[in-house]
RNA sequence: GCGCCUGUAGCUCAGUCGGAUAGAGCAUCCGCCUUCUAAGCGGACGGUCAGGGGUUCGAAUCCCUUCAGGCGCGCCA
């Protein structure tokens, strides 16, 4: 159940009837205010104005077209032509235990369900994850989780790197350390510190990089050593992703890797295509397209190259078999990139030359989701303290370290195995949730003391609101399952706790419309204050039997909201803290 | 040079595609624990929404312009 889709619904019904257009919106959102109802009705004033009729007038038509008396108590024109709407107390009540008894807190299957193909986190595999990947990778698991719930089929592509010319140069020192018989595998164990020497050798020694270029070729024509080796690379550098991946949460598992390398046979054919399309301009040697779309004001057109001079392919080329791919093989409706905002032209590219050469369907979303970068508290990109890029596993190691440091300050009586646990719990939380609770879109300042805050909208307020309601329902001592009855809504505290329970489909398909996971973050954050504020204000064990069992299930709504919510962010709760 | 993004309280951030008197948290100040976890709750203070112009019933939001910052622009990914 959606209260704000079904009150867009009821009310342009009665637009219409009233002689709105068909298409009138009537642009229903949660009230402002409260002395505005629950919800108001924006679209009458727009609606008038086509009409050429006084708005004021028109709602009144309105309101004669439309009986929301079932479900709301008071329904008001009010200001220039607002139609304020007020539940009813006792619909929100029965509401409520509708979602209590459903299996998945009411929330209705999309329609019609999309096949979606999400690409996140797509690390280079020449060198370890950093902080750069945090974003793509956390942002984009949430939102698939989101839409994995909504019932859509969601198709995980790990468009990890692992081609290219650095690992030519990977190459050449893998094979360097095996003729001075050094343990290969050792040495890859840290892959950042690898990548250095591996570097370091390239720019000062001229054999070597000589070597390293050689390794390229041979690596592109499928010499069989260097494919070995090759594959040693990928392999090690894949599994430190996945221990990343298991220690921050991820989904993301091996069958979702579909790397660049996975598109080298595509390649010539996504050339061969653009030219029988007489897309293809040759330019200085090398095949590119000009976008008419892109020129600038003189005329001049910055185009896509996607054969270099020599026959070699690039990373544009690779996209766009890869853009092929998800509508031909993979069947997808929509294409979601979660890629650096840096990115953007590039996508706005792709985008325009894949539907021009037909690789998609025209009904074929493609989306680049953007996202601004982790700064220091300095204003600039997030390094560590010695002034290197921060390896994402040192990251989250620190932030269980200080996690378990504030627990067990806060709880030295506490088991030392619980207090880590707790404090690995909280340090994944807490980075995870400050990176999701940002709008996508800006930058945001990475902080251990806000994010590790017990105050504002942070992991471990939520987790602590979620700790409350558990150890609430352990005292009550009843069985959760057959706990039934009427939820009474009656205190102020009690009401906007019903209201806000009501709302978790709003906050979750904001999510998967926008790829926008701070909406959900913000409804959880308003839930567990309203709930703090019902906690303070309401007793539950001590009241009297029916009361008792009425506020006992708003508990237990509250706890499966908020486990089911923190659960889509990819964010695990703890019954004690 | 061209293009994209950003600019909201001292600080960190929201603002539901144009809605009503711009909201949180931190910090500062004032209250609340013999009752379900005070890692909490209630309240106060705090704003030229970078500046200017325009569009209209109505603008933080849309258009133009100036300023400030970030990023991107032919054979790297």
């Amino acid at each position: 159940m959606n209260i704000q889709t079904l009150l867009n619904q009821r009310i342009q019904a009665a637009m219409v009837a009233a002689g709105a257009d068909a298409d009138a919106p009537a642009l229903v959102r949660q009230s402002a205010k409260v002395q505005f109802g629950d919800y108001q009705a924006n679209g009458i004033m727009g609606a008038a104005k086509k009409a050429g009729s006084n708005p004021r007038e028109f709602a009144t038509n309105v309101l004669a077209q439309l009986d929301l008396s079932d479900l709301a108590d008071k329904v008001e024109i009010a200001g220039p032509g607002f139609i304020n709407i007020f539940l009813k107390n006792d619909w929100l009540g029965s509401q409520l235990g509708t979602l209590r008894q459903s299996e998945r807190l009411d929330i209705s299957p999309a329609e019609p369900a999309q096949t979606v193909v999400v690409d996140y986190s797509s690390p280079n595999l020449a060198k370890e994850m950093h902080v750069g990947h945090l974003r793509s990778t956390v942002i984009g698991d949430a939102v698939v989780r989101t839409l994995e719930f909504l019932g859509h089929k969601v198709i995980r592509q790990n468009h990890v790197g692992d081609w290219g010319t650095q690992f030519g140069m990977l190459l050449a020192y893998m094979e360097r350390l095996r003729a001075a018989d050094a343990q290969v595998s050792m040495a890859l164990s840290d892959l950042e510190t690898f990548y250095r020497e591996a570097k370091k050798c390239f720019d000062e020694d001229e054999t070597f990089s000589q070597r390293a270029r050689e390794l390229v070729v041979e690596l592109q024509s499928g010499d069989e050593l260097c494919i070995k080796l090759w594959n040693e690379f990928i392999e090690v550098s894949l599994q430190h992703c996945e221990e990343t991946y298991q220690m921050l949460g991820v989904s993301l598992a091996r069958q979702d890797v579909m790397p660049e390398s996975a598109y080298n046979d595509d390649l010539p054919s996504v050339v061969s295509d653009l030219e029988a399309q007489n897309l293809i301009t040759e330019d200085q040697g090398a095949k590119c397209v000009f976008l008419e779309e892109f020129a600038n004001k003189d005329g001049e057109i910055t185009p896509i190259i996607v054969q270099k001079t020599g026959g070699g392919f690039l990373y544009a080329t690779t996209d766009l078999a890869a853009i092929r791919h998800r509508q031909r093989v993979l069947g997808a409706n929509r294409v979601l990139y979660f890629v650096d905002a840096r990115q953007s032209l590039h996508f706005q590219q792709m985008f325009t030359l894949a539907r021009k050469a037909g690789f998609v369907a025209p009904t074929t979303e493609l989306t680049h989701m953007p996202f601004g970068t982790v700064m220091g508290s300095d204003g600039k990109p997030f390094k560590t303290r010695s002034g290197g890029v921060a390896k994402l596993s040192a990251l989250l190691e620190e932030a269980q370290e200080r996690a378990f440091q504030l627990v067990a300050e806060k709880n030295p009586d506490m088991p030392e195995a619980e207090q880590r646990n707790i404090g690995r719990v909280v340090g994944i939380a807490s980075v995870k949730y400050a990176d999701l609770s940002k709008n996508r879109t800006s930058d945001y300042v990475f902080n251990w003391d806000n994010m590790l805050s017990f105050e504002g909208n942070t992991a471990p307020y939520l987790l602590y609101a979620y700790s409350r309601v558990a150890s609430i329902v352990r005292r009550a001592e009843v069985d959760v399952a057959t706990l039934t009855g009427a939820i009474l809504v009656e205190a102020e505290q009690e009401r906007a706790l019903a209201v806000k329970l009501c709302q978790f489909a709003e906050a979750i398909e904001q999510v998967a419309a926008d790829g926008m996971p701070h909406f959900l973050c913000a409804y959880l954050y308003d839930l567990a204050g309203i709930f703090m504020s019902f906690y303070e204000a309401c007793p539950i064990l001590n009241a009297e039997a029916e009361v008792k069992n009425s506020r006992l299930q708003l508990a237990l709504t509250t706890a499966a909201t908020l486990q089911q919510g923190l659960s889509l962010l990819g964010i695990e709760t703890l019954e004690r803290m």
